[in-house]
DNA sequence: TTGCGTGCAAAGGTTTTGCATGGCA
DNA sequence: TGCCATGCAAAACCTTTGCACGCAA
């Protein structure tokens, strides 16, 4: 790998990711903060490699969204995202590492069972918060969102 | 919903996803499939507008590649994709329908102890299926594919 | 006859890349 | 001094949309 120079513009960058782990931002989001913090604007192409060195880094993860079309990214630090699920709300975007013994048994079960391999910190369960889910339930109470399979349930 | 109307371009894209329930496609794969079938090509509009419909109507699902920069579409049906997941090896693409009481045990739990309803159906789990991930044990034995946290396991 | 299907081209949005210049080590 | 970082513009890529015409019902 490449040596990385200490440039404001990446500590900027890298100082904003850190300060919230637990969001995801796409680049658009990212120049905007980079403008708002101060007149030192980030150009677009200069975020999007800030950001594919940090992935090559292991200190950002790079991620698809369901409902954005863009690519989103996260902080990930020197932390182990690799082993646990993700939960994101489709609705208020909250992303939350799951840490939990009962995920860690689904992905032996997996293993054991169904022969796959699963790379908990890839796979993003979409779903509800609470928050969100308590105000769908009073907009549409008869069928789910985005719900598409023609069953009753 | 407008109405639907019977047309050649149609049933030929439609049986061709029928045919392979459990894979996903690009548009692009798809169309080079069209192309392939007979001369009758068909062009990406038209092929972005009939599976645009078919995810209307339910017959398809429209997800994001974790690993492709494109959409890819997969049939499913009148079956009930919407309530296992899947399992998608990163490797060789193939997708695997997850029908398993132990991932309904973890959707309880996270509803119940982490305050999340999860879409089982909109979220895939990645990872290695069993040929692939013995082929990858060969080749790279110190570290898992795709793991950029740092740690050793 | 009505309105959806189709192809073509153009537009729109996102990401990558080439090049020249500036800055870190 | 040697790379890497940066900005700008252009290219590349994927998806959607407008329009005119064809075809199903």
């Amino acid at each position: 790998m490449a040596r990385v120079y200490k440039t404001a513009g990446r500590q900027r960058l890298l100082d904003f990711l850190e300060s919230s782990p637990d969001r995801q931002f796409t680049v658009e989001e990212l120049c905007a903060e980079m403008d708002r913090q101060d007149g030192e604007t980030s150009r677009k192409s200069t975020v999007y490699r800030h950001l594919s060195k940090l992935c090559d880094e292991g200190l950002a993860r790079k991620y698809r969204s369901d409902t954005q079309s863009a690519y989103v990214y996260q902080y990930v630090g020197l932390g182990d995202c690799c082993h646990h699920f993700h939960l994101k709300c489709v609705t208020c975007g909250q992303l939350v590492h799951l840490e939990c013994a009962v995920s860690e048994e689904l992905l032996s079960h997996i293993a054991d069972h169904h022969g796959f391999e699963v790379d908990s910190g890839r796979s993003i369960l979409y779903g509800l918060c609470e928050a969100c889910a308590s105000l769908e339930k009073k907009q549409t109470p008869t069928h789910p969102r985005g719900c598409t399979c023609g069953h009753h349930h």
